[in-house]
DNA sequence: TATAGTAGTTGTAAGATGCAAGTATATAAT
DNA sequence: ATTATATACTTGCATCTTACAACTACTATA
């Protein structure tokens, strides 16, 4: 195996590829983008606008369409904050609980799947391995400091 | 930590942000598109628009026009192939080779620091887990499967 | 030679994105 | 209390990205 660069390079490239293909549930298509805020806003509790925009990394003007987008297809809610009334709120309906756990699923089935290709070892060597990849990312100075988790 | 997904939904939008904010060089500023796509073109040999295009998973069209773009920025050539006049195989420019070059060493330069963080057992065991990823991802009968590696 | 298939390009239209500028509310300074 | 400053969010653009449809050019098959 090459360099390093290359192993995480095919390895996000594949996530992009699934995240592509795998985000739809009944009829209802859910983009790359839209899947990672409603899983955001499943959750965080009860997040302001400007909190989830800034997890994701995405300009708040942008995220302020996407919400839009969302709420018109009956998915997110958007509550104004009493104590702040420059706040709004988000939380999925009943409908975006209802997608966001149907994503969840089939991407856990998934993972699964692709867990099935291992030995018991190796699958918990690799859970052990992203926690400690993402915590020690976390860490970092550079990019992805804003992402919560 | 939660359930699996939730692993590996946070691995892969660190991974996106880390892209989204690492890809300039000199004055010349790479999309992520573009940066996987020299990537691919530096890795394949002599490969073809089609090629490429499917290990990414980019529609030709929208790819026909980021090769368009990016022989405009003096990176990618495109030359016909000889055996057969409808192909045109795409290398890199030195200029494009040198950016090439440089995004990878970024790209190292920050697994190094993210890398710093942890044990030097740690470090084999993270690597060690990718690569175990990336082989049962490429068994997977799901998606991802078009991507080599 | 006709037919079908493959490689790549261009027209067009839709969606995503972000900067600039705006509104509305909250906080700090005088 | 009033003004100034900062924050949360929205809307108007202008730009970039994307992909389907339809095209050209070439190759392979019947």
């Amino acid at each position: 195996m090459e360099n390093t660069r290359a192993l995480f390079q095919i390895m996000t490239r594949r996530f992009g590829l699934l995240n592509k293909n795998c985000c739809s549930v009944g009829g209802c298509d859910i983009s790359l983008t839209q899947s990672h805020l409603l899983y955001e806003i499943d959750v965080q509790h009860n997040p302001s606008m400007q909190q989830i925009a800034e997890t994701l990394g995405t300009d708040i003007t942008t995220f302020s369409r996407q919400v839009q987008s969302l709420i018109k297809m009956n998915l997110v809610r958007k509550m104004p904050d009493p104590t702040d009334r420059r706040i709004f709120t988000l939380s999925l309906t009943a409908e975006g609980k209802m997608i966001a756990t149907t994503i969840d699923q089939q991407m856990n089935d998934y993972l699964e799947e692709v867990f099935s290709y291992m030995t018991e070892f190796e699958k918990e060597s690799v859970l052990r391995s992203v926690a400690i990849l993402n915590e020690a990312m976390g860490k970092s100075s550079r990019c992805c400091a804003p992402v919560k988790g």
